[in-house]
DNA sequence: AACTATTCATAAAT
DNA sequence: TATTTATGAATAGTT
């Protein structure tokens, strides 16, 4: 749709990317939400952004129930395994300390996530600061080992490409040398653009995974459209 | 689409909808691979049929992973949204889904914790690195407020025993007189040291708090974060 | 954010 | 369910 057929392949461009995605993000909602209503179908959508951005739709039965509805339609195996009555009574009785266990890990990444922190003190606020502190290093140490090596890939195939460049000008050379021989005077010309080594330069190939610049001025906003009606007219309302 | 206008309202011809429903769900699929495509997202679809079958669309990281992301993000605006009440009611499910509610918790406080992160690629560690670096200004934020009231209140504990110390000095040279007048030479030294207002101070309080540098320019010693239960809500629960 | 020129998706018919 | 066709929608490129 639109002028020009469209490639099926990530854009390229950074910013018509964007633009692309903020487009086509409001017609997959609205795709989403009109499946649901006129089809009576049960729909759950979500979309993360290049950027890390969330943004979800869901039928009104909630996100968390449709995802709930999906884990046990797919893990329909898994529970095959535990038929046991006796593991079923068994797991009755350790139902309380399940619901406990869930309410203290709930607990617990709410402080990870820095909320919550009211009924901390202060050596229990330096404890978790000391631990995020810690953590946030060990990320940044393996984003930086996985930036590394997504690097040494590029070079590698960087290298493989301009050996394969310099292979193919050769040849082209060769056969140019060929022709002036043969035929003295039909091609005084050097060979048309499209062949000459200049064009099969791949330098801009790397350019765009190398725009992807890493330290992300990206706001770590969490826009998350979770209202009940359509969100992509609340988007709209939120301007 | 298609001829005429379409109401956004539950198809009410059953043999309709079923075909309108089989129609859409593939087109909303194909947009939600394009989008994903296009636009370098992650997407997960989750369509239930009127009839409960299950149709699924995700980007090749895998469902599982995607909603794990999304849990990660909302956890903490629905704990917010949530009163206690429903949040009982929330957990009056099956086995298989608090154990597996459980595990998925588990491996994202791991991730919170710096470990686990070899699975994640580079946008999901920049997402949690984002997410950690705000968490730990908010902690920062609220260990230097606990601080700051702590020291205030601290401060005027001291101006109160201030005070007394003066009344009490006041008093002591009182009787002084009044016993060098009644009978003299008993008490001509000026009173012990214990009780003069220099040895009240409490400045010396403040030392350790004060000395709590808070931009954490703390080292990374590795805290040892095996134990799913964090160490503070440990000390936290036991009281 | 608006505006077209196009391509696409799809409702209805078969 | 598949194919066809007429039409309204979505949207790529542009301003």
């Amino acid at each position: 749709m639109g002028r020009g057929r469209v490639q099926l392949k990530r854009i390229e461009n950074k910013i018509s990317r964007q633009v692309t995605f903020s487009k086509r993000r409001s017609g997959l909602l609205k795709k989403a939400h009109e499946i649901s209503v006129l089809c009576d179908a049960e729909v759950a959508l979500i979309v993360f952004s290049t950027k890390g951005k969330l943004f979800e739709y869901s039928t009104d039965s909630s996100m968390e129930k449709i995802i709930e509805r999906y884990e046990r339609y797919s893990y329909a195996e898994q529970r095959l395994n535990m038929t046991n009555d006796e593991s079923q009574e068994k797991w009755n009785l350790e139902f309380p300390k399940l619901v406990a266990r869930i309410e203290l890990l709930q607990r617990n990444i709410r402080n990870y996530v820095g909320e919550g922190l009211d009924p901390l003190n202060l050596r229990e606020l330096q404890s978790l600061e000391q631990q995020l502190d810690t953590a946030l290093k060990r990320i940044r140490t393996r984003k930086n080992q996985l930036m590394h090596e997504s690097i040494s890939e590029l070079q590698k195939k960087e290298r493989s490409l301009q050996e394969q460049n310099n292979l193919l000008l050769k040849k082209v050379k060769e056969k140019e040398q060929q022709q002036q021989n043969s035929s003295n005077f039909v091609f005084p010309h050097p060979p048309p653009q499209s062949l000459r080594p200049s064009s099969l330069s791949i330098g801009g190939a790397f350019e765009p995974a190398g725009a992807q610049n890493e330290q992300g001025g990206d706001d770590g906003t969490i826009p998350n459209t979770t209202s009940p009606m359509p969100p992509w007219l609340l988007r709209h309302a939120n301007k």
